[in-house]
DNA sequence: CCTATCGGTAAGTGGTAACTTACGGATTCG
DNA sequence: CGAATCCGTAAGTTACCACTTACCGATAGG
């Protein structure tokens, strides 16, 4: 039900190069703020502001270590978006089944061949 | 090699509401421009904007039909995303092995249980 | 306590991208 | 060969967002 609303946030949030940076960071654990800002080239601030985006996000959560903040990878907004790109997927297959495919294949089109994938 | 830079601009690209929105019509099959901005509450040029950019992300790819033109969702640009994610959960997993899982888990952590999702 | 470290927030700025209208090229049909 | 339909591009405007610096609260340690 909010599933597809937690898979929007989600794509929003990614739609950010840095924001992919930092989420990509956090991969191999997790991480404090600075630590992760003094692995990009932007400030500290702006770190925190992507990180409040992708918490908005289910992309990551925090915990408190002390003086510091801890962020690590949170599993539900991942699972959003995996499940909203395997709807897209299994949707374009059937459309894909009834266009007779296409891509990938030089010929078969009857009307127009002039493709451009660019 | 260059798959994760395709996945890049598939997550840029996704990154626009009304980009997912024009993505998401042409699920059920190739669609005319014109038919797609008839669904929308935007301009046609601006279909045509988003179109071009879904283009260049290898989302979706177009033909020639009389004197319209037929968009259709494309492959490479899904399978990129999809591999992309996939990256990214397996090394959250692994990430989520070491901290000793935690998500879901109500209890559990011993050092600040402050967590905060929201 | 006083100080230092760490991080979130406020306020302000610049760039850009999403949108509009206007125009022109291509194709089809009478 | 007009006339109509469909679409892409150009040019311009506007809103937003990514980023900065400055400030402040919270925690830990001497």
């Amino acid at each position: 039900m909010a599933h597809t609303a937690i898979a929007e946030h989600a794509f929003d949030a990614l739609g950010d190069p840095t924001r992919r940076h930092v989420f990509r960071l956090l991969h191999g654990g997790e991480r404090s703020v600075g630590d992760i800002a003094a692995r990009l080239p932007v400030s500290r601030p702006a770190v925190s502001q992507h990180l409040r985006v992708l918490k908005e996000a289910a992309l990551v959560s925090d915990r408190p270590d002390g003086v510091r903040r801890l962020y690590s990878v949170r599993r539900t907004g991942l699972e959003a978006l995996r499940a909203e790109l395997e709807t897209m997927w299994d949707e374009a297959l059937s459309a894909f089944a009834d266009a007779a495919d296409d891509e990938d294949r030089p010929q078969g089109a009857r009307r127009g061949t002039g493709r451009s994938d660019r």
